[in-house]
RNA sequence: GCGCCUGUGGUGAAAUUGGUAGACACGCCAGACUUAGGAUCUGGUGCUGCGAGGCUUGCAGGUUCGAGUCCUGUCAGGCGCACCA
């Protein structure tokens, strides 16, 4: 009987779904093991083939547990909220609930063919009420918290208040000191703002015109938006935000604890970017007040100018009457430029501001000037320049013609500064003759101990920005009174997205649930308590913005745990039983973005005692991304003949995408040529040996250069065991390598024997010597493979395997019997049949994960590298149980005759490896 | 500029972690069978040379009896961060 893969997959995906195979349900009497996929957002395009490379190789380790009797949750659902589903909708003018909707059930279809064992009991979408209901009500607890950076952890902020009251702590408002006590709601409410981990913030965030949004630092690249690569401005507004610099240290050291790759740790320790320094306190000349911070306390003599950043609060302050109108014209013009327009732009620019400050150290008078290489978003937005070891001071420096003096003994700084952090200081008073090491302590000491400053960690990850100004979202649950924020109460969640018409973005930034303020009422009347407020009009509707797309995705992997739960986020004992992701599978693209916001959002559901886990995902695999070929065909100009790739240097071509679904090993299918494009039906073709051969190469798979495989059509042409194969084959997961469909013939063949071989297989005998040491080299092999996450080499291995087997004629039902365990997790529908055919009645996955046995495995003769004089010569072979004495005498003997020997000079033999046998022979 | 990663046949890649480099697969070559088919099977296939042999893991050194693997330098490619004081 023929491999009938088609019947089989459809017949045993049928039955999965029937029979729910793949649920789980918390069983505290076995092991649990949680495996996620990074779940997808589920875009227009449908998945191409490079797609489930990471969901196949989840899956593989998914049923490879289950199969060692491990209890495993192995969740899939869609990350439907955000930019990328509502551009979609925009652009195909459509609502995004009905294109989000057709998107999933597309995804879901072709996920279905590929055989995965997702339990779909416990789907979860971030657009439904029932999932989004838990990120909203997280959004309240966090704005409900404040960080206590002495317990290092979220507090109630009922506890905050409390502290100010019972400690009659002053607040001073504009110039008069109050007591809290004291403090009109208002006045109350902007403090506390300081301290919410969800709080509002007037803060310059990353504005894009043309999507009509803000968007967080992760999401612009270069001055642009990741998202259609808009230009993005700077520009200050009241936003939400979320205070993830609070947790900036704790985000560092839990790294620590992971098992994640080196290199997206390395990532996120550089966007966390800890830096450790001083600040300290200057005076004017006029007796105002700044703070600076700095790496390179130990540089103060050097200081020859202050620079202050041009957005700084400070500038206004410090500026004399006779700068005031030059530096305000300077401030007005670096506000103008963009971000992208400032970093293409290097130019050196800036203004005195008439000022000057002393320098504590030594009493010298510094000019002030206001530059934009100072940021105002970093340290305190004011700097203390010393040109000679700091590369922007000194261009700045020798820009305006001002004084360098190096500091370290024996530096050149007559061209370029000094920037290393090594040699002996000089030129510096008390620090003269100390390691630049030796010196920053010195001086931070100095200073904490003048009260001049103090020494101060200083870190590069910025709070988020929590609001966007787009309808595709989830609803903040809050409204306004007097302008203070309300959080609707707990019970009246979710607070659900209307359904308007209206829901593009607009340019002023007006969000589109502008557009339903008849909602706004009609919500505030159902979910405020205080029904006078509404009629009097004192309160104002529900918050206009929507949530970030990385809202949805930064707890979901909690709510897999448990996804039904009407009454919490999860229930303490699922969360209990789950714990945290013990392997957690995507792309590296998220490094900065969702697995800081993960990360961080964890660990604040772990300060309030939602989650016992502090960090979420313990082992992370990033999958590789894979590439498109793609192929060309030769066009002469201005003709409508093609040219074989290998006589196109005879003519003037141009290369032209072609289609790479009508090319087979880079030969042209001529035909489909053809009938491909209008405007090819009449094309002419000049061929080598009768062949049209196309040109190739890597690039990106995407619709524009026609390289894009659909799973859907290699599952059609070789069935989905084989693309699951296919893909693992393919080279190590982690890496990026291109997709080339013409290798999959392999792994189909591969499929195709040993389906004949289990159907010749009918011999109840046992296995003999030889059958059962090929047998078990592959249980050693793909056991060790699988948990490598080395399934290239596995799926090698089953090949080897079976041309051993066939070689030997195999014909053992229990040869097949554990073949069918083995293939199981990489090709689940073959083994199923196999397994049903040999009278099991139960699914192949709850078969039990063979053992392998030493014993089969020993070698009845071992080789060994024999090396004389210096060099190795050959390899030879010993039986296994071989001593020193038999391979010394065996090696001698061999030496006689050797050609590599005369027979007289051998002064030393080592015999490697595993035994080494050392024999010193002297002349 | 700083940090991380990767360089092996025509192609995707292996290499028991220091032990006969190129497993396995694609492709290619030759053959078998066949109602010549993009089916199946068998053998060959790193480069070079008629040959014995020689050469070969980006390049140059080093350690070692022995290096794709370890060390130093260098080149190339990729990724991340980047006026972060």
């Amino acid at each position: 009987m023929e491999y009938s893969f088609k019947e089989i997959e459809q017949k045993w995906q049928k039955k999965w779904a029937n029979e729910q195979t793949y649920k789980v349900t918390e069983d505290v009497n076995k092991n649990k093991f949680y495996i996620l996929n990074m779940f997808p957002y589920p875009s227009g395009a449908g998945l191409h083939v490079g797609h489930p490379l990471g969901y196949i190789a989840s899956d593989i380790y998914a049923r490879y547990k289950r199969l060692n009797g491990f209890n495993v949750l192995n969740p899939m659902g869609y990350d439907a909220y955000g930019l990328p589903a509502e551009q979609y909708a925009i652009q195909t003018g459509q609502h995004p609930e009905i294109t989000t909707n057709a998107n999933v059930a597309r995804y879901r279809e072709q996920l279905d063919k590929i055989g995965f064992s997702f339990d779909w009991n416990r789907e979860i979408r971030t657009c439904s009420p029932d999932y989004y209901h838990w990120t909203q009500w997280a959004f309240q607890k966090m704005y409900e918290s404040y960080y206590d950076s002495k317990l290092q952890k979220a507090q109630p902020i009922s506890k905050l208040i409390q502290e100010f009251q019972s400690q009659n702590k002053t607040f001073n408002i504009n110039g008069i000191v109050k007591t809290w006590n004291e403090l009109s709601e208002i006045e109350q409410n902007d403090i506390l703002m300081n301290y919410r981990i969800a709080f509002l913030g007037e803060t310059m965030v990353n504005w894009c015109p043309e999507l009509g949004t803000v968007l967080a630092n992760d999401e612009v690249v270069d001055g642009v938006s990741i998202r259609g690569g808009y230009p993005v401005v700077q520009q200050k507004m009241r936003q939400w935000c979320l205070r993830v610099s609070a947790y900036a240290q704790r985000l560092l050291d839990g790294l620590e604890t992971l098992d994640w790759s080196e290199s997206i740790k390395e990532t996120q320790k550089n966007w966390i970017g800890r830096s450790e320094g001083a600040e300290i306190q200057f005076k004017t000349k006029d007796g105002k007040q700044f703070t600076i911070f700095t790496t390179r306390a130990d540089t103060i003599f050097g200081v020859t100018f202050m620079v202050l950043a041009p957005e700084s609060d400070l500038v206004n302050e410090i500026t004399t009457r006779e700068q005031k109108k030059e530096v305000d014209a300077y401030v007005e013009e670096t506000s103008k430029r963009t971000e992208r327009e400032r970093m293409i732009d290097k130019k050196v620019s800036g203004v005195f501001t008439g000022n000057y400050a002393i320098n504590p150290f030594n009493g010298k008078e510094i000019p002030i000037w206001v530059s934009d290489y100072v940021l105002s978003g970093y340290g305190t937005g004011a700097i203390m320049a010393v040109p000679a070891h700091d590369s922007r001071d000194y261009a700045f420096a020798k820009h305006f013609n001002l004084p360098i003096i190096p500091l370290i003994e024996g530096c050149d700084v007559s061209t370029e500064s000094f920037d290393a952090k090594e040699g002996i200081v000089c030129n510096s008073d008390f620090l003269n003759g100390l390691s630049v090491k030796e010196a920053i302590a010195k001086t931070k000491q100095y200073i904490t101990h003048q009260g001049i400053g103090k020494v101060k960690i200083n870190y590069k990850l910025r709070d988020a920005i929590f609001s966007r100004q787009r309808y595709w979202g989830e609803p903040f649950p809050v409204y306004y009174k007097n302008g203070i924020p309300q959080m609707i109460p707990e019970d009246c969640l979710p607070l659900l997205l209307p359904a308007v018409d209206k829901f593009q973005p607009t340019e002023t930034g007006e969000p589109p649930l502008g557009n339903a303020q008849e909602w706004a009422w009609d919500e505030l009347r159902k979910k405020v308590v205080d029904k006078s407020l509404i009629d009097n009009k004192t309160i104002h509707p529900i918050e206009l913005f929507t949530m970030p797309g990385f809202a949805g995705s930064s707890a979901y992997y909690l709510r897999y745990m448990d996804p039904h739960n009407s009454k919490s986020l999860v229930s303490k004992e699922n969360d209990e039983y789950w714990q945290n992701v013990d392997l957690y599978v995507g792309g590296s693209e998220h490094a900065t973005g969702h697995l800081i916001y993960s990360r961080f959002w964890n660990k604040f559901l772990f300060d309030i005692g939602v989650s016992c886990k502090e960090e979420p995902f313990q082992k992370l695999i990033n999958q590789g991304m894979i590439q498109g070929r793609s192929n060309f065909v030769y066009r002469i100009k201005n003709t409508n003949t093609f040219v074989s790739y290998n006589l196109r240097k005879q003519y003037d071509t141009t290369p032209i995408h072609v289609d790479v679904n009508i090319v087979q090993n880079d030969i042209l299918d001529t035909v489909a040529f053809k009938a491909w494009r209008s405007e090819y039906n009449d094309a002419e073709f000049i061929l080598e040996d009768g062949k049209y051969i196309c040109g190739w190469a890597i690039e990106k798979m995407s619709k524009s250069m026609f390289n894009v495989v659909n799973p859907d059509m290699i599952v059609e042409k070789f069935g989905a065991d084989t693309l699951r194969m296919y893909e693992m084959f393919l080279g190590p997961v982690e890496q990026s390598k291109p997709w080339d469909t013409n290798g999959i013939d392999g792994c189909h063949r591969f499929l195709n024997k040993l389906w004949h071989l289990a159907e010749k297989s009918t011999n109840e005998e046992s296995p003999t010597k030889e059958e059962l040491k090929s047998l078990h080299k592959l249980i050693k092999k793909v056991t060790e493979d699988i948990e490598h996450f080395s399934y290239n080499t596995s799926v090698a291995a089953f090949m080897i395997c079976l041309n051993e087997l066939t070689s030997l004629k195999c014909d053992k039902k229990q040869v097949i019997e554990v073949l069918s365990v083995l293939i199981a997790p990489f090709a689940p529908h073959i083994a199923e049949e196999f397994w049903e055919k040999l009278g099991h009645n139960t699914s192949v996955c709850d078969a039990k994960w063979p053992q392998y046995n030493e014993e089969y495995l020993k070698e009845d003769n071992i080789k060994m590298m024999i090396s004389f004089n210096g060099k190795t010569r050959f390899a030879m072979e010993f039986p296994a149980d071989a001593d020193k004495e038999a391979i010394e005498k065996a090696v001698l003997a061999d030496a006689q005759t050797s050609k590599y020997l005369d027979g007289k000079s051998i002064i030393k033999v080592i015999v490697v490896p595993g035994r080494m046998v050392n024999i010193v022979h002297p002349k």
